[in-house]
DNA sequence: TACATTTGCAACCAATTAGTTGCATATTTT
DNA sequence: AAAATATGCAACTAATTGGTTGCAAATGTA
C-alpha cells in the first residue's frame, strides 16, 4: 500500500477533489455532495491523499476540513521539468529554423 | 479499457520508459534491456502509452520504434496550471507582505 | 528455402483498486 | 442525558492491474 502522488492523481475522483479543495478547504460531508459516490468513497479517497500528503487535515469541533497542500503538486512540476526541457528546446529550435528560413527567402 | 495519459503515468516502470524515449526512440527490446521484466512486460506497457497517445510507433524493417509525443505530456502541465497559479499567488502574497514588513520595521 | 530475430496478442494469475454496507467514536444540539 | 450529526475504520465485492507463459506473424539472414 505504498502509494505516491502519480498514483494518487490518477483517479479521476481524487484529481476532482484536489481541483474542488484547491479553492476552499473543506469537509468530507461538503466534498461527498459534489459527486455521485457516498460520504465513505470520498473519506477513503481523502485518506489517500492525506497518506500521500497532498492534503492536511484541521479538526474544528466535530468537522474535519481538508486543505491542499500546494507544495506537494510541485512535484509533479518538478517531474515535468525534464519533459518541459525537450519541448522547450524543440519550440526555440522550430524558432530558429523560421528565423534562418526568413533570412533565406528573400 | 478506458486510459488516460494520469493513469499511464501512474506507474513507475511507464514514467521509465517515457524517460528513456524522451532521450532517443527505442525498440521494446532494447528498453526491456534496461529493466528487470519481460520484453512482453514491457511491450504490454507500451501499448498502453500508445493508446493514451503519450508515444507513437515508427516501423524500420522488423523493428518497431517507439516514439515521445511531447505535445501530449503537455496536458499534464495544463492540468497543472490551475494549481500553478495558486502557487504563484501565494508567493507574491508572501512577497507583498515582507515588502510591506520591511516598509513598517525601520 | 530454411532458420533466426523482432514483435504483438491471447490466456491466465495474483495483487490491488474503487466502491459498497455496517458499525464505533466523538462532538454538538435539544 | 438523549438524540442528531460528522467522521473514520473494517469487512466484503467486483473490476482492473501488472505480470507471466505460449504462440503466431512478419522481416531479415544463411
Amino acid at each position: 500500500m505504498r502509494r505516491d502522488i502519480f498514483q494518487a492523481i490518477a483517479d479521476p475522483s481524487r484529481r476532482a477533489i484536489l481541483a474542488l479543495i484547491a479553492m476552499q478547504a473543506m469537509t468530507p460531508n461538503a466534498l461527498a455532495e459534489h459527486f455521485d459516490t457516498t460520504r465513505q468513497a470520498v473519506s477513503k479517497h481523502l485518506r489517500i491523499l492525506t497518506e500521500c500528503e497532498l492534503v492536511s487535515t484541521q479538526q474544528q469541533g466535530r468537522e474535519i476540513y481538508y486543505h491542499l497542500q500546494i507544495d506537494k503538486m510541485k512535484e509533479i512540476d518538478r517531474w515535468l521539468q525534464q519533459f518541459r526541457a525537450i519541448w522547450e528546446t524543440r519550440f526555440s529550435q522550430l524558432d530558429e529554423l523560421l528565423s534562418t528560413t526568413k533570412k533565406i527567402e528573400p
